[in-house]
This record gives structure tokens, C-alpha cells and sequence, in this order.
RNA sequence: GGAGAAAUACUCAAGUGGUGAAGAGGCUCCCCUGCUAAGGGAGUAGGGCGCGAAAGUGUCGCGAGGGUUCAAAUCCCUCUUUCUCCGCCA
């Protein structure tokens, strides 16, 4: 969340970048401030009393002791304490809405975020290797994979659901060697591999900003208060919540793979078929905890990690500035990673990299101190994918893809496959 | 899942309603001594939040959240975690 004191002495630009995502908050943010000011003047009031209570505390038991007719102090007591208790309360239920009202504004895009209104007007930086011309009629993935009985859609509906698959055999392998490859390379990076949970609770999922913004794109265990993980920026993230880090600790690399589930709650009918949008996909993170100056190049080092892997891959790719209406709510700043899909005839995003700044750290409360008796400073978050599985999996069957109906392993994958080079 | 016990600072730990939450170890500094020692002294409760230009000051902190009371580490309720035993179990 946005820090209170920001909003308050930079009220115009924040409500400036926020409506250049799209949605005018100006009203939320006056809400914001007005709620703030009654807070203020309700714990000045408070504890104006409560330090008279305290110090007519401290000479009761003296009068006690000397035998003195204490009732009239006693009675200003009682009323002293009713005044407390209602203050109290009501600056409670004050905090309660500004809490809320915080935890629903979204991020400020930082100045090198261009303002747009959709995916139209992300800006292309870079690309790499050029999209495939085939000679023939090039399938689809969701056909390779039928076809060569590696990807079974119709089984993993029967079992589940729609948006559900199963792999199989070579298709199952190459799932597992795109895990093992991703990490091999993340940890060669210097990013320490973490094995997480898969469920999370409300209090984490609010850390990294799911809840209570976007509770209907996760899937949540009935009675319990249990979440499945949508990506594993929730465990990995906060895995540091509510401690104090040390300021040569930083930066902080970890990598997990994780299984990740998503309600896909407003794409009813949008990319049914294959693994480009399913309900569960294996994917590999990579989450940064740096000291805020820093941030900003620690971004542009962590989107060269999945481009790393991209390349090795073989896979042409192009990475793009997320505008502010296209970006996620959280972040300052967002890159994406879009990989060449034939069957599409365009990029499609295969890898997410983003800078938190401060947003996800205050709410997760994750401090560092530069030194020994130093104040304690939010951190800045960053994460990416690095890489998802399905998404590239389906981008090697169609850009590796040969006319017989045979798909060439990438080269870098081949140890992972048991020396298979073409699946067939 | 059942029964019992526990949670106070970096660690150990005292504290069953009343003025500043003991003490010890550790750590930091000083003194004495002079050579891996010993002794003496001082400091060592973090982190929020409020007011203040600042120095500073107020408030809240004894696992968490409620309650009783003029007043709670202390009494009551709920929850969490840890430990021990039992049960179940890959």
C-alpha cells in the first residue's frame, strides 16, 4: 500500500498516476486523507486523557496508603476512562476504513511508465530472434500435443474441469525439464532456490496484494482459511514478512517452482483450448528484496534472467513496457516477456517482471536497517516468472515443430530429456 | 484428533491487581590490572503511532485479540504457536 504521508504531500501527482491507469480515485484519495485527519485529532485526544490517567495512576496508591478520601478522584477517573474507551473505539472503526481504503488503491506508476489505455499501447524495447517462417502449414500446440499423445485436454476436463490437462510421457518429461532447466539457471544467477507451500492464508495473500482486491481470481479452501497459491510470489515473498533484514543482507535473490492455481474468473471462453490460459500451470519465480535505491537497475538484472533462458531456448521473443492501463495493479513498473506463437500469429506474454517499490513490503512488513541502531526502512519487492512451463512448452512444440509432425527438442533441454532430441 | 504444560528483551529468567517490568548471562563502552585471566563501573526493550522546526515529549508494547477494573504481565474469555504423552498416518 501507498504510504499515508506520500499521499498527503504529493496529493496531486499520486491522483495524477492513478488515473492514468484508466479509473479516476480522486474521490478515495480525499476519502484517504480526510479519514487521516480524523485519526490524527481522535489519538490526540486520546492519549491526551490517557496521560492524565496515567499520572493520576501513579498517586493513588500513595493517597491509598495515607488513608485519604479518594471517591472524587476516583469518580473523575471512571469519567476519564468512558471518554477513553469511546475515543478508542471510534478511532478504531476510522482505522478500520483507512486501512481498507489503502489496501484498495492501486500503485503509482513510476515516470518511465508511458500512459496508455490497453496491451495497444505497451512500448516494444527489444526483441530478439525472428518469428519462424514455415514452409508448410504450421499446427497448433493443443493439435502437436493430441497428436503425438503428449497433451490430453479431454481427460483432464473429464477429471476436473475445463482448463485442466494432463501431460503425458514426452510431454511430461518436457514439463520437468523446463523446471529443472529454469532453476538450474536462476540458482547459477545466484538465486537461492526455495521449495514453498501451495496453500497460503489471508494475511499473506494480503502482503502481496491478492486480497482483498482480487480475492476472485484465487480458488479458496472451503472452511478454513486457506488459498491456493496463484503464483509463488505469495510464499516466496513473504517468506520475510513482519522481519527486520539486515542492510548487507541486500539484495536478497530467491527462486521457487511452484504449482499455481487461478479462477481465470473474468476469461470465461478467452483461450480455451491448450495451456495458454488453465486453472493450474507450473511456473518458476524469481523474487528480489533490495534497498530502494537500488530497485530500479535490480528490475532490468532480473528481466535479463527469463530473456537468458528464452535465448537459450531458441525462442524469439520481445519484451515490452507494460503502459499504465495494461500494467498490474501493484507495481510501479512492469515488463513483459511475450514469446512468438505461431498458432496466434503474434507475441504472447510469457513472462512477467515488475518493481513493487515499497507497495507489497509495507503491507507484508518487510524493514531493513542499513546498519547496527539504524531506522528501520521498507524494503522495495521485485518478482518475475523465469519461466512459465505451459507457456513455453506450447511455444517449443509450435516453433520446433516439423512437417512429419515431430517436435526437435532445444538443445539445452536434451540432458534434461534423457538424450531425447525429437519427440515423435 | 485427545490430554497436559508453556509463551516476558539477543539468551536464561523473576514477577497473582497499584509509583519507573527484578536479576543473570551475553554484548558495547569506561576504569583498574597487565599479557588468552580476574576485578570494578556504566549502558543495553525493540517497533509502531501522535505532537514538535528541532532538542524533545506523549502513547501503546509481557504470544495475538477481546473483556472485567479508576488501574492488568498478573483476573476472565477466544485464538495462535511450541513442548510432552496418547491416537492416526505417507
Amino acid at each position: 500500500m501507498l504510504d499515508i504521508r506520500y499521499i498527503r504531500e504529493n496529493t496531486q501527482y499520486v491522483k495524477e498516476r492513478l488515473a492514468a491507469r484508466g479509473k479516476n480515485l480522486d474521490e478515495q484519495i480525499d476519502k484517504i486523507i480526510a479519514l487521516d485527519d480524523e485519526r490524527k485529532a481522535l489519538i490526540l485526544s486520546a492519549e491526551t486523557k490517557k496521560a492524565e490517567q496515567n499520572k493520576i495512576n501513579k498517586s493513588i496508591p500513595q493517597l491509598k496508603k495515607a488513608g485519604e478520601d479518594i471517591s472524587a478522584i476516583m469518580a473523575q477517573m471512571k469519567a476519564l476512562s468512558e471518554q477513553v474507551k469511546n475515543e478508542q473505539a471510534k478511532l478504531g472503526e476510522v482505522e478500520k476504513e483507512l486501512n481498507y481504503l489503502l489496501l484498495i488503491t492501486p500503485n503509482v506508476p513510476c515516470d518511465k511508465v508511458p500512459v496508455g489505455k490497453d496491451a495497444e499501447d505497451n512500448v516494444v524495447v527489444r526483441s530478439w530472434g525472428e518469428p519462424k517462417q514455415f514452409e508448410y502449414e504450421p499446427k497448433a500446440h493443443w493439435d502437436i500435443g493430441a497428436d503425438l499423445d503428449i497433451i490430453d485436454q479431454p481427460r483432464g476436463v473429464k477429471v476436473a474441469g475445463t482448463r485442466f490437462n494432463f501431460l503425458k510421457g514426452a510431454g511430461a518429461k518436457l514439463e520437468r525439464a523446463l523446471i529443472s532447466f529454469y532453476l538450474d539457471v536462476n540458482t547459477g544467477e545466484g538465486f537461492k532456490e526455495l521449495m514453498t507451500p501451495y496453500l497460503a492464508n489471508s494475511k499473506t495473500l494480503t502482503g502481496t496484494a491478492q486480497l482483498p482486491k482480487f480475492a476472485e481470481d484465487m480458488f479458496k479452501i472451503e472452511n478454513s482459511d486457506y488459498y491456493l497459491i496463484s503464483t509463488a510470489e505469495i510464499p516466496v515473498t513473504n517468506y520475510h514478512a513482519d522481519e527486520i533484514l539486515e542492510g548487507e543482507q541486500l539484495p536478497l535473490y530467491y527462486t521457487a517452482y511452484t504449482p499455481c492455481f487461478r479462477a481465470e474468473a473474468g476469461a470465461a471462453g478467452r483461450d480455451t483450448r491448450g495451456l495458454i490460459r488453465v486453472h493450474q500451470f507450473d511456473k518458476v519465480e524469481i523474487v528480489k528484496f533490495t534497498k530502494p535505491e537500488d530497485s530500479m537497475e535490480e528490475l532490468e538484472k532480473l528481466v535479463a534472467v527469463p530473456e537468458k533462458i528464452l535465448q537459450a531456448l531458441g525462442l524469439p521473443y520481445r519484451v515490452v513496457i507494460c503502459c499504465t492501463g495494461d500494467m498490474g495493479g501493484n507495481q510501479v513498473m512492469q515488463y513483459d516477456l511475450e514469446v512468438w506463437m505461431p498458432s496466434y500469429n503474434k507475441y504472447v506474454e510469457i513472462s512477467s517482471c515488475s518493481n513493487y517499490w515499497d507497495y507489497q513490503a509495507r503491507r507484508a512488513n518487510i524493514k531493513f536497517k542499513r546498519e547496527k541502531g539504524a531506522k528501520a526502512e521498507f524494503v522495495h519487492t521485485l518478482n518475475g516468472s523465469s519461466l512459465a512451463c505451459p507457456r513455453a512448452l506450447a511455444a517449443i512444440l509450435e516453433n520446433f515443430q516439423n512437417e512429419d509432425g515431430t517436435v526437435n527438442v532445444p538443445e539445452v533441454l536434451v540432458p534434461y530429456m534423457g538424450g531425447m532430441k525429437v519427440i515423435k
